[in-house]
DNA sequence: CTGTTAGCGCATTCAA
DNA sequence: TTGAATGCGCTAACAG
């Protein structure tokens, strides 16, 4: 089927304008009853499929919306878009993914690209290399509305969801200071992302809090690859007091930094301690998971972004800013 | 920015014609340099950007391209469609993303969704439920072109890329067998599956090479589901003569149900093996994952995949149905 | 109840 | 070198 049949074929071969054929389809009242069915009837047998990018043009929407994130192969995002996905779908929209993979400069590309394409909305969550806002800048000065979700930018005007990152923290190090352990180190991510100094300021409160003095030799960042994450761990472990816990930035630095652990011979939740953030379904695969993870529902989080974000395309006049905080929880394992 | 800037706007400020416009922002040659560049400033400084919509209804494309997958948390899966996003936007297309969580009336529906939506060509992986593809023979209908990977339906006329799976069971067998393992039981995946019956072949295959009568009570199926294979697996652990090993069908299956061996005080890799297919990244946490695993490369699927639908999409002409299989890998862990 | 007309934003053929 | 005219496929206001 080189070329698919248009409406105009269904009316030059029913001897009548395109207008009722148009009309017919839609069930209008005012088509009459013999030549509505006439047209279906016809649209059937010649598998009639109305063109989205001519309506598209006309209504000036395109029911796509995109969504950018870092990976899609990690759970946490996966699950996420899973979810925007499915309340998508229901409200007649189509999701179209491109990964940042963390890096600045894809993040602006694929962004550029989502707009030259002609969603009606994106929802992003940032990548850990990004440092400068304008390529969102631009996107909202194109009237594209855009909702943040997990790594957010506050500092935008746009509607963000998140969880309270301060608050988990200060759960996590509350627990693990609970088993006796004290000697607690923050193996934190890049010190591009809010998420990291939100890590930070809840470790702090809580050591603060507990008279514990903070070694700076216990606080690290790493760039959340794999080996970057095994160099900091190591040079944890290569300190005159290694840490008898650690809090990780989220499950896949305390899975790598617990093999680096291991390799050593230290048995984790006995020798060392982890606790995290994401609690992925897969770690209750594991044997010696780690004991404390915070909860941080990407489920839920992406209902909601793209719940706000739909909002905001079908009713740009009155929709505001709104920061949704999306409680978390403490998930203690074993 | 309620209407965006068109090209209509920059010729009426720069008193000349639509066509103009149109052929400067090209750079078309005979358009007078002056001109041109009084135009591409001023689209500039009006934030121009062609409108998508209009462009695919005269190009009669939208560089669009579905995928349809059971479940984008499957590891397995979010990595094909990160290969595909990552082939398909260096040759300017966008990844439309639908899940079809294994039933068939989800697949059905998106797969409707996306001719509707105008992609100009779909990837597939089947839902485990689907045991018929008229939905899929309406789509060739309309001329639209669509890749099976993974979960194939070799008996369509479009192009499908997988790997030998009866190949890849018969030598995860083999290598249990190699270990001295002759009990060994087949957790199966749904009926409904080819891949299904291709791991049963290769089973069946290495049993009789190797003389050992096949127990018919170790070959069952379950529905992917985490409860069915639990119970499954213990069904199996309640046979008067338990396996000593087992082939998953993957690794979820694999350890799902390694959960429940572990909940009956059997040690893994030792008390009881599992061999499965994928090698999820995850495993190579586990303390004791299952001792070999069919690599299945899906991101060398993804890539393939959407190399030959990119190559139907823009040679319809030329194109005619491939089979493309991926080699696989034993891959044993310990 | 149905036809006519116009237009969505853009590319392109044909004139000038 | 530029403009005028046409059409991609569809919707909708207006007219009859």
């Amino acid at each position: 089927m080189v070329h698919p049949t248009t409406m105009k074929e269904i009316a030059r071969q029913l001897g009548v304008t395109v207008s009722t054929v148009s009309r017919a389809l839609q069930n209008h009242p005012s088509i009459g009853l013999r030549t509505r069915e006439r047209v279906h009837e016809l649209a059937k047998r010649l598998d009639y499929v109305p063109n989205p990018t001519a309506i598209n043009l006309k209504r000036r929407r395109t029911h796509n919306i995109g969504v950018v994130l870092p990976f899609l192969t990690e759970q946490f995002f996966s699950t996420a878009i899973s979810a925007i996905e499915d309340v998508a779908i229901s409200k007649g929209y189509s999701v179209v993914v491109m990964q940042s993979r963390n890096d600045y400069e894809r993040e602006r590309l694929v962004v550029g690209n989502l707009v030259k394409h002609g969603v009606d909305g994106i929802i992003v969550s940032l990548a850990s290399e990004t440092q400068n806002n304008s390529h969102f800048l631009e996107v909202n000065k194109h009237g594209i509305p855009i909702v943040f979700f997990d790594r957010v930018a506050r500092n935008l005007p746009n509607s963000c969801v998140y969880v309270d990152v301060t608050a988990g923290a200060i759960e996590a190090v509350e627990y693990l200071i609970s088993l006796g352990l004290s000697r607690i180190a923050l193996l934190n991510g890049p010190g591009t992302l809010q998420a990291t100094d939100e890590r930070l300021k809840g470790y702090v409160t809580v050591m603060n809090r507990h008279g514990i003095p903070i070694n700076r030799a216990y606080v690290r960042s790493v760039n959340l690859s794999k080996e970057d994450t095994a160099r900091k761990m190591s040079e944890l472990l290569d300190l005159p007091e290694p840490p008898q816990a650690v809090l990780a930035f989220n499950d896949y630095v305390a899975l790598d930094a617990m093999q680096v652990c291991r390799q050593r011979g230290l048995a984790i939740n006995q020798d060392i301690y982890f606790g995290s953030f994401s609690n992925l379904p897969f770690c209750s695969y594991l044997e010696h998971p780690p004991i404390a993870s915070i909860e941080q529902f990407p489920h839920d989080m992406g209902t909601k972004a793209i719940q706000l974000l739909i909002a905001a395309i079908e009713d740009p006049q009155h929709f505001t800013r709104e920061e949704v905080v999306i409680p978390h929880k403490l998930i203690v394992r074993q």
